[in-house]
DNA sequence: CCATTTAGTTAGCCTATCTAGTTACTAGTT
DNA sequence: AACTAGTAACTAGATAGGCTAACTAAATGG
């Protein structure tokens, strides 16, 4: 959002709104189509979303080389570290992760995606991460970086919103 | 994306590369802001992320002067009418919508919002709708056109995406 | 006017979450 | 060496929100 600031005095914003009800709207159909595709894709592999989730997490981590622990995946999925238990012993039994004893600290617990889990989770991913690269390279460049400096001040309203404190309720 | 086919001979996709990984950066952050932002909103309003979803969309068709019935509830979050009984008995308790008997089919009924649920909906939400459109608003209209064109692409990928039939499981 | 379809609800079950408390270990301080 | 505090993960038990199947009541239409 380098020149952004720029252009807020250009006279763009008088009657420019002939797109804006446009991308309100794609705004709307792709939370929502992709709120729809991770629950198919989760139901296609026998789990929920919070395990599909973790999944990803786990091997996108290991790609990079990082190890994973039990808390930091509680974290990331925003549940407790109960529940993250339960969540490993899940996609254990189902043969996706494993968890592997550390070395040094005795307490602690790396968790590690069998291969299985990467195969199946290449097979349906690829595919579609392609096409999304795809869909970039078909706009131009300066078009580019618009679409990533939209995507990321998005992200930080998102980030920055919501946190209204509760309300009265009815009752009050 | 009426001209964007043209595009895709053009010299662009060759070494394109440089915001592609901003890109997916971006949608990435997007995500996952927008379910943080989602969790955060909801527990605000002590309800659960469905309940909240459908009194908006019970809002959104009020405001439009549309009546809302619980099947069409129920089609649009994706769950069954009897949680979707669940769903509106809860809302009924906690004071945020109400159930009203149609006049001509006495099997059904409508679902509208409470005062209190239009003012505190408002009050949650319409100071992002503004910091979202002004977001926009920084935009080019030509860069406009492209966000909203790379929005509603991606919404067709995922709507067509994750359909893959479940792999074997582990123990073929 | 009877058979079918439709709208919504009820009953009972299942699963993923939570909180609270436990176990095992590490690290820091005297 | 012996406390003390802090941390990682797990266990137990409760709850919430979803599901399917069965039910009630009303509309439709052949």
């Amino acid at each position: 959002m380098q020149d952004r600031k720029n252009l807020r005095d250009e006279p763009y914003w008088y009657e420019n709104r002939e797109y804006v009800h446009d991308v309100l709207d794609g705004i709307r159909r792709f939370r929502r189509a992709n709120a729809n595709m991770r629950k198919r894709m989760a139901d296609g592999m026998g789990m929920n979303k919070t395990d599909m989730q973790a999944l990803q997490v786990v091997i996108a981590a290991q790609r990079a080389g990082e190890p994973v622990h039990p808390r930091e995946l509680a974290h990331e999925l925003s549940i407790s570290t109960a529940s993250t238990t339960k969540l490993l012993d899940r996609l254990e039994k189902s043969g996706h992760l494993f968890r592997v004893p550390h070395p040094a600290d005795r307490r602690s617990v790396t968790v590690a995606a069998t291969d299985f889990a990467h195969r199946e989770v290449k097979d349906r991913l690829s595919s579609m991460h392609q096409e999304m690269e795809d869909i970039i390279l078909e706009f131009a460049p300066e078009e580019q970086k618009a679409i990533s400096q939209f995507l990321h001040a998005m992200a930080d309203l998102f980030d920055r919103s919501g946190n209204v404190e509760p309300l009265g309720d009815i009752n009050d």
